[in-house]
DNA sequence: CCTGCCACCTGCACT
DNA sequence: CAGTGCAGGTGGCAG
């Protein structure tokens, strides 16, 4: 599951959110730069699919298509200033071809994206953040938090498992060690008392 | 393998080859139905390919696509009346596009086609056949002749699990209840000894 | 001939 | 619970 968070109307300098890296930041002209949304990366949008899906929500609010572009599959074409200022490569600007499937009804981010995630060695759980200062759009990026097993690159699979409410304690084993059990094929498989009602299968 | 059975220029009304639905028949306009071919749907044609693989020779004699749409991969469509009348759902129409694979060399139904297997539950081994009124097509579908075990549609998926050989026992509880184990996510699981050296897992 | 990229499609998980 | 957003695929094609 991709997690969008999105400030809207927050004026502040984008960093990166977690290390952040010093001073850095190069091309702060006059004008003041607007959050706008963020993306937590999913495993095809860095994939070999090479395309970018832009949550439909946040597409319309702030990359809309005229209706000509929106028809065409050409679609148009977005320029992006590395909000970092390109970090030693060339021009630090990023031209993407963005349009609309029609087929499945979603906005895209496709010719330019895979140049940007080779170069920022984007991986999935990753955060690209968009962000403007007037007419003039920035792209950003963030490495996920580092994991305790930094090795695995892709979130596990939940899978979810609606556990029976909590009720007054009968058996006396559970009452002894304060645990809940879920039988699967046909094994009983005890529960912390803390942990939340989801199994956690690395697959 | 697929078997392919065709009747050509025989006239004979559409009906269900197994049982035979009553006097139900939908749309039976003046004209009458000329009977096209018949494909034993393989596994392929109703899994997870969403598509039905159209034999060329039929298609060529049939469904013709003109040089325009032979290269395109838009194909064009292809609408078929239900030659049951729909049972029971919407308007008993079915649309299918059909376009030419050149990398394949074949002439395949795609989009709207699962639609078509879902509804109609169609499994491997069933038939499809279409035919014709005219100008207007039909398609008609009947299920394979019930095999012994009528239940299982799909064939269950075998996973099959090398155990070792039969050893002299060594362990008082197995050789107590003479079962032999199979260590799976770390839970110790015991077959009975007259089973099968396979676990048949229904996915 | 191979490798990205592009347009298109669909199941499924949320809403 | 029906609708749909979108993640994950496909074949085709250009380079």
């Amino acid at each position: 599951m991709a997690t969008i968070v999105a400030w809207e109307s927050r004026n502040l300098q984008l960093q990166g959110g977690g290390g952040g890296h010093g001073g850095g930041g190069g091309g702060g002209g006059g004008e003041r730069r607007e959050y706008m949304f963020e993306k937590v990366v999913t495993p095809s949008d860095v994939g070999k699919l090479n395309r970018l899906v832009v949550p439909k929500h946040y597409a319309e609010k702030y990359f809309p298509l005229g209706p000509v572009a929106r028809t065409s599959p050409a679609g148009t074409v977005l320029c992006f200033e590395d909000a970092r200022g390109g970090g030693g490569g060339g021009d630090s600007t990023w031209r993407f071809r963005y349009s609309y499937w029609s087929s499945s009804q979603s906005y895209v981010i496709t010719k330019g994206w895979s140049r940007y995630v080779r170069d920022k060695r984007l991986a999935a759980g990753d955060t690209v953040s968009f962000c403007r200062a007037g007419a003039r759009l920035f792209i950003d990026c963030r490495k996920r938090a580092a994991s305790v097993s930094s090795s695995s690159l892709v979130p596990p699979a939940l899978i979810k498992v609606q556990l029976p409410p909590s009720r007054p304690v009968v058996d006396e084993e559970e009452a002894a060690c304060g645990r809940r059990c879920l039988r699967l094929f046909g094994v009983d498989l005890q529960l912390r008392a803390d942990a939340s009602p989801a199994l956690d299968l690395q697959l």
